[in-house]
DNA sequence: TGTACATCAGTGAACGCGCGTTCACTGATGTAC
DNA sequence: TGTACATCAGTGAACGCGCGTTCACTGATGTAC
């Protein structure tokens, strides 16, 4: 049978083991540096009973991109739906970075596997986030005249640079010192993403342009 | 007395350390994964003669990003007498990814500790990136009616989206299953950097940006 | 509904292992005379 | 130059610790009748 009791359960504990690992990085952990001993203890399970739902601490990593891929997505069709895509860049932009602080662990997860973790999980992640790039594309607010392999492209590098700056931006929200060192983070991701806003769409105006 | 034989077998295990560590993290560890172990034992002395050189793993990897910034330092220097920013720009990207090529464990360290390393070592590598982009803002072919903020601007942003793809590409080397896969990636970087460039210059030659 | 058996998530103890760190030491190199 | 002493990079043994993994187990939940 599908759902019985013990099931939920399980699924409860398996939920349970994915959280522990996510919490357990906020501190600066990478998943490599993780022990499967901490997350089942931060899970309030045994060592012993990781077993029955991971065979190993990378098979838990690559749930977590999968559970990520997924809130990520939930994220973006709640911005699809606040029509984020279509607002000013700098509104879309702080609606992002308000989704960063709220979801800190996830974002600082996925920016930090993205590059530091094994091939695998680097794989999965790079895969996922292109994903997200075409979907944005398709929403972008472009002219019709580009064409749309240039549009993914650019949603590419977009998405690349967000993920990127997210955990710039919690570092300095973190920092207490310098309390306008957020802010300068945000106004400098806005202003690159213009410029490759602007690229996109006046790179293909003229003809000629290869040679810069 | 500065260099004595003393010192100056001092200064080559040392050395041997620092090379042992980025050795060891080639094979897709990071700095947080090596044990201080591993790394003496590879560098030919035994674990407790490790601390003749450096109190903790985190101070060597201190002084491996410095040793880092000095290497791309020289390697900039190169390219500078190449006149490579002054080429086409598939051009000057072809020597930046032969540089990658030629040092993987170099670009690897410094593109993966930049997100994935404690937090001192975080600052010290944004900080030596941002160093970097200064310089090679000096040396870039733009127009002269650009504000140098907005060249420092596409420079960092330009700094980044390299150090960026430069693991990405040497995956794609290490793949042997698809052997286009690095063009791909090169010619994807190329496109990418295209727009950043045409967004730079272009951004300031009509007023009314504002509302990307 | 009640009973007898099967399943299986989680337990608790045990194992051998590599870890970081400490310590007194050794012997080549350096220094003072 | 030769001798006597100081320095100090590297040694090797020892320590207590948390690690991943195994195992027989328990007892609540599920299933068949």
């Amino acid at each position: 049978m599908k759902s019985g009791l013990r099931d939920r359960k399980k699924q409860q504990t398996h939920q349970n083991l994915l959280d522990a690992a996510l919490k357990l990085m906020q501190d600066g952990k990478g998943l490599g540096e993780l022990s499967l001993r901490e997350v089942a203890n931060q899970a309030g399970i045994v060592p012993a009973a990781f077993y029955r739902h991971f065979k190993s601490m990378e098979e838990l990593g690559l749930a977590l991109v999968d559970l990520s891929a997924v809130r990520i997505a939930e994220i973006l069709k709640d911005a699809r739906q606040k029509r984020a895509y279509k607002s000013a860049l700098q509104t879309s932009l702080g609606i992002y970075f308000d989704y960063v602080a709220e979801n800190p662990a996830l974002f600082r997860f996925i920016s930090r596997e993205r590059v530091g973790g094994n091939f695998n999980i680097r794989e999965k992640i790079r895969a996922a986030m292109d994903q997200i790039a075409s979907e944005m594309a398709k929403d972008m607010r472009m002219p019709k005249f580009l064409p749309p392999a240039d549009i993914e492209l650019a949603s590419e590098l977009i998405v690349s640079l967000s993920f990127q700056m997210a955990p710039e931006f919690l570092d300095s929200m973190e920092e207490m010192r310098n309390r306008s060192e957020d802010k300068r983070i945000k106004w400098k991701t806005l202003k690159q993403l213009r410029l490759v806003f602007i690229g996109t769409i006046r790179g293909r105006r003229r003809k000629g342009n290869r040679k810069v």
